[in-house]
DNA sequence: GGCGTTTCCTCTACAGTGTAGAGTTAGTGT
DNA sequence: ACACTAACTCTACACTGTAGAGGAAACGCC
């Protein structure tokens, strides 16, 4: 274990960092394990890395760098389902690191490329600039809530035990609105259920006044 | 530090925890903290709860069963706004429980009050038995997502050092919509940004359609 | 070649965590 | 007075992040 010179890059140490979350979730991470799969000893990564939290800093990073932004296609609903879309799609490939991502507390600069796209989107379709960043923080919430669920197996259908248990909770009558949903309460459909989240979304945000388009509309980066 | 008999209830225990999640933050709660502020051996609360797990489940029961709920006013925009905001109040009351309740994995079944307040009332609109469900998902990822970014500090005007941060990361001019919001992000406003997110999420349920509203209604309970 | 300097990594140690298991004490019932 | 039980403490273990010191390998320079 001695000798292994070289074998740490900063960026090597991020994506073992990623993997682990990944599989682990946070509360199966720890430098130790890190430093044990890469053959290394946990003070190592300290080299490279000022601190845990500095490093979760990077996976960070290296997740929302890697968020799908998919082309503009010149309807903003469009754009924007596509781009809330490519968040979900991360948060399916990345879980551990995702879920992370949700609840960590520090400023992430690498949402920048979202956060650009998205606003990009609804500047050009006419949004005034503060609905635009209420908008943005509306769609994003709503993404990452409902991508934490799906991780969490909460739109999963409910297995026998679950349903029971549920079933269980309703005994006495208390919650009659429940009680008359358990059925559609225990099938969910992640794929519709999403769906009808961002129509609604997209409803409601078209019933907001826009400005008239301007004449060089802005352009989201590639 | 012995012979304090008595002293040590299943509530008391529960209590002193949820102040203590709340001035210190999940990061900052342990067991023996806790302990330590009841007087008593850290072990001595593992008698009357079988684990940190089970001790916040408790927590999380407490603070979901002290959530406000409003009468139902007959008006179900109305009714809605008000428990989301009866929901972002217990946010602000119970800072560091309402962050570790967002969090937690497991089931809670105290929301049952606030669930059934919500489902009752949009059944009672006429809302379809799955509509309704997804409409409750929206509504309460939405007020949590939201509240949980006011607790952090996230719709807090920006200092001059967090704006100078932000605008050396837009350095190079890559995030040009960004940069043209710049002050409208460094100027949230909780109150009216709150109002637009519930505004436009009402505005998108408005435009689902519903059924008939059947004459005995759907009743909230008190 | 030899020699300093820097870079990379290891080792040891500390204060903290949740909690298993055994021991102690105090109050109650008979 | 004595057994019993509930309430609590003590000790210990495996784990965490990371400070501080030390060692070894590589590099630049003579």
């Amino acid at each position: 274990m001695s000798g292994m010179r070289g074998t740490l890059s900063r960026q090597g140490i991020v994506e073992a960092a990623m993997g682990l979350l990944d599989r682990e979730g946070e509360a199966g991470f720890s430098m130790r394990k890190l430093a044990r799969e890469l053959g290394v000893d946990p003070m190592a990564l300290y080299h490279r890395h000022a601190s845990r939290r500095a490093l979760m800093q990077e996976v960070m990073k290296a997740l929302m760098l890697s968020c799908p932004l998919p082309d503009p296609s010149g309807d903003w609903r469009a754009d924007v389902r596509g781009l809330c879309q490519g968040l979900r799609e991360l948060a399916h490939r990345h879980p551990g690191s995702f879920r992370a991502y949700v609840v960590f507390e520090d400023w992430v600069p690498a949402e920048h490329r979202l956060h650009e796209a998205l606003y990009a989107t609804l500047l050009a379709a006419g949004f005034p600039a503060r609905d635009a960043v209420r908008a943005v923080r509306l769609l994003l919430s709503y993404t990452e809530s409902f991508a934490v669920d799906e991780l969490t197996g909460w739109l999963e259908p409910l297995g026998p035990r679950e349903l029971h248990a549920l079933e269980a909770s309703l005994a006495g009558g208390a919650f009659p609105a429940i009680a008359g949903l358990i059925e559609t309460i225990a099938s969910p459909d992640a794929e519709a259920d999403f769906a009808f989240g961002l129509d609604v979304l997209l409803a409601g945000l078209g019933q907001v006044p826009r400005d008239a388009v301007p004449a060089t509309g802005y352009q989201q980066p590639k």
